[in-house]
DNA sequence: AATGAATGAGTTTTCATTCAT
DNA sequence: AATGAATGAAAACTCATTCAT
């Protein structure tokens, strides 16, 4: 009845330990996916008791609804930025370089939402069908509108979109493989990776 | 002991069984991941009891090693098929079109694949260091060849393939996403997928 | 129906079967007690497979029961030789000896009766109460009459009996322990405990 | 990971729950060896669900081991105490005495031990190569010494000790044989077993 | 006689969740 | 808020036994 989760006014400790919940859940929810993890293995990342967890938690599965809810807002927010005003290649660029330092800075982040893409998106669809398709659309517009008028190339958006999602997010996603490919080139990939994405876009989109 | 899975001479019915068996395994491996899955999911996908699974293989890793082993031969044959005297463009879209077809063909193999390095590869890895690296290793060389012989355009080899894998990995592994977000015309997204891959590439390689 | 153990001619082949499973059956029940053994590892150590085995035998519990069966005969045969005739001391230490060699020679047949009687016989009790205590019975009664006559030193023939029976059996039962303990001394225990036990049951009998 | 038993603070309710399993599974290991014996029925007899019993215990191995860890000091205890500076038959009769003591009054325990040591000692080699060796030899060499200065006959020292071992055991080991075989005699068979061991054991000590 | 195939009934263990304090 | 204790439901095997040929 008291749950922390039921009641409106937090206090501070509760948003700590909410928070120091979720970082944990993070970390072992990318790694072993949704089924592989246990609430022990949570528990014990954050440091606190099984039954002290669901205190602020009614169950796993809430944890991991929580952060998937909040992923999507960051998730979006690259693509968020990118301005119809802006000049339409470097927006592009930009928005590349932005996904792929979010591989590099949140690669666990990422390895969830592909976790869950994966197994058909059982929790988030509707957030997919909802924000994410509506803010796909609306961005493909733009783009859409710059190709008519010969700012880029043409184009199809849509699989421009995919392709760009696709390429950053497998330095996060795939990165056991990339690291071990690259052997010890693998310690610039990011840098490399970002010269060979901008290179590829640039040469795609240029009219 | 006598386990049919020992045995050295195997009867029809045993490869019947076997495939059978693989073959649901795969959907649900590729579903569920490793530890969503349950025996009882795979036998019931099957069409067989559990301890009738278990008289085929040892355990429930057995049967997802061995989707494993498979899996890279299969895996590993669009690039092995890279042919260092073909036309430099013409081999590496010829590639990238396999491997899309791969991802329309074999999602499951695809998103199997995808679960086990997302997890950090626990049980390949070996493979992954092994052939899957000689592999990239030695065509790397090839288009390293090309690029400096002017036949292509100056390109990352390592980068270039990551990218292929990727964007063409996507329209499997993510395929419920692809398809929400582009609704009606998700029909044709193999189809616009090559059209927009070729292009994108061959402007990358163009010299 | 047509089980060859309900038939009553047997053919050679079935005898010869027979035998090879019970001698396969008592070195593994012998070792691992009759829970901890499985058909399988009966069948594998006899060189069959499982429903062979078990056309030979209605099931798990006939194998044991026959083990034990023939066991006590074999178990007896020592004390029956005891001669109420023959020179009182002189027949208690052939006694002693005989026993030893039987624990020397038939170590797994002494650890399957050790087996069921820690158990609490819960298969043989019959013939403990029947045909071995009737045994006991008799030959305890001869030695009492030695030991009335001053024939042997005054002694309870059935404590003797017993300390007969564990210091002897002792040699195979705790063979482990004994040959561990022993060390690189282990490798004369018998010709050993033969010395020690004659002299001990000498010094104990001589009026 | 948060088990009980790897917590090192243990409350009231930790210490009692544990050694109420132990007594548990001590009686029912004794009485059906360790592959015959079942969590559910250990948990049975200790009045708990399974699920609360592997809340103490991280499986029926870990019960099984503590119980023959704690076994052997208890164990080698008898042997412990004789006295290089006692009287030498009186130390080596009182040593008979525990022992018998021992097996009148922790039959489960001589049982528990006679099992492993029947199966080949597979959880407590070590500890019999280890602990027990060292201890008798070092009480052989006690004994030796005594007969080798006339205080006691000539005797083998190591199958001395097997002998008072065998002797003595065998009362709780083979009680159901005992007891049946001595039938109303029984109830005063620790008390015969006891004057006719003494007996015995001071006949063949006596230089 | 012999064996590959199949299965029901256990048996061990795991784990999310709840209870009591 | 926090935690030790407890549990039901599931999941991974195991194994004696039967079936079909």
């Amino acid at each position: 009845m008291a749950r922390a989760a039921a009641s409106k006014t937090r206090t501070r400790i509760q948003r700590e330990k909410t928070e120091l919940i979720l970082t944990a859940a993070l970390e072992v929810f990318a790694t072993y996916g949704y089924r592989g993890s246990t609430i022990d293995q949570i528990a014990g990342q954050a440091g606190l008791s099984k039954p002290n967890l669901l205190y602020y938690f009614d169950n796993k599965d809430a944890i991991h609804s929580r952060l998937l809810e909040r992923l999507l807002e960051t998730w979006l927010a690259p693509l968020h930025a990118l301005d119809e005003n802006g000049e339409p290649i470097t927006e592009i660029l930009a928005y590349v370089t932005r996904k792929l330092e979010m591989a590099r800075d949140f690669p666990r982040e990422s390895r969830l939402f592909a976790n869950e893409i994966l197994q058909g998106a059982p929790r988030i669809l509707d957030q997919i069908a909802g924000p994410l398709k509506t803010l796909v659309d609306e961005k493909a517009l733009i783009i859409r509108g710059w190709s008519q008028q010969n700012q880029i190339a043409p184009v199809d958006p849509y699989h421009l979109i995919f392709s760009i999602w696709s390429t950053t997010q497998h330095y996060a996603d795939f990165d056991t493989q990339v690291s071990v490919v690259l052997g010890p080139r693998a310690a610039t990939r990011f840098d490399d990776a970002a010269r060979h994405l901008t290179d590829m876009f640039t040469k795609l989109l240029r009219p």
